[in-house]
DNA sequence: CGCCGCATGTAAGAGGTTACATGATTCG
DNA sequence: CGAATCATGTAACCTCTTACATGCGGCG
């Protein structure tokens, strides 16, 4: 079973949800979809006049003045039934590559100061992270909420929330235990 | 900048544990790291050979009896500096790609008791990986622990461990907002 | 002999990124 | 005119996976 192309999908499913443009594509994933997806330009023109061609979508030029012309993309009933297909389908699993715990299985080749800077490092990513999709959350509590589609992306911010502060939490516990070994606690 | 390529470190970093052979590395990802790390023979053989051209790993034939001849690589010591040199640079950022929030993002197109069924399968694999985390954490915590390199494999765990369980608890969330939205809560 | 575990490898190619190139339009 | 934003694309290329091929050695 070959590896399932992932973009096809979801440009299929943001075009479902509203036609636009393969730079609004880029603009939305980037704006909206940040913490758990990103497309490249170099990866959504080819792939949208690939599902063009499929007859899954339908390409209109819209040329609004005062601005340059662009093509918005539509989804068309038999990619529709395409993107149906691929909602049933169940989740495909991911091949885990976790650069960090990598690192940290690596430890004895490292020194525990320097391996608990990556690791202070990556938690203030989580904590950049973490402060934003709070902040959407709260956005998006305070809202209508009722009949659209804010209590989705409310649950995916609420994911981002939950693994960020339980990283965090890691983050302390490794750094702690990383200080132990440096000081002795381990093989000094 | 271009994409690193992160089964180079990997085997690097796993023969300066420790000497081993291609089979072996596949069989210690597979068994001590899978649930951070992945790799395929089709790529680890190649690597191999492409780090022992470059100086950084020296071959070894090894032949017991009653078995079929394999190949043992161990780090140079170049091979060793470039692993600390990798090891001193700061973690790569991953491109995030969550299938399963895409999924939730598309909510709006789907039926909520489907998506609900996603999230519950997801929720399976969680829980099942959360087991065996909690029980090799058990295992090691029990275990001589000090001096060696058992204290980093446990950080691993512990990162699974906390993961997982953020993990379950968001599905629970998840579950019971997509039941709500099932029978009408949202638009109905 | 056939199967299984051990062991090594290759070929094809999918999938995706980076970097580059191009052009319209507005604003200062 | 130059810079910035909007907008579309291509070429090169790398990483990695899947699928296939091969062979040794022991066991029933």
């Amino acid at each position: 079973m070959p590896r399932p192309n992932r973009t096809e999908p979801a440009l299929l499913g943001l075009l479902a949800l509203e036609p636009r443009s393969g730079y609004d594509l880029k603009q939305a994933v980037a704006e909206q979809l940040s913490h758990f997806w990103s497309e490249s330009f170099g990866n959504i023109y080819p792939t949208l006049r690939r599902l063009q061609e499929r007859g899954w979508l339908s390409a209109r030029e819209e040329r609004e003045q005062g601005r340059p012309p662009r093509t918005v993309y539509s989804v068309t009933s038999a990619g529709r039934e395409a993107l149906d297909r691929w909602l049933a389908r169940p989740v495909e699993p991911v091949r885990p590559r976790n650069e960090l715990l990598l690192r940290m299985f690596l430890g004895p080749l490292s020194d525990p100061v320097a391996l608990a800077g990556q690791v202070r490092q990556e938690a203030e990513r989580w904590r950049a992270e973490l402060a934003t999709l709070e902040e959407v959350l709260g956005r998006l509590e305070a809202g209508p909420g009722a009949g659209d589609s804010t209590a989705y992306w409310a649950l995916t911010a609420a994911y981002g929330v939950r693994v960020f502060r339980a990283l965090l939490e890691w983050s302390e516990e490794a750094s702690a235990a990383l200080a132990y070994m440096a000081e002795g606690g381990g093989d000094g």
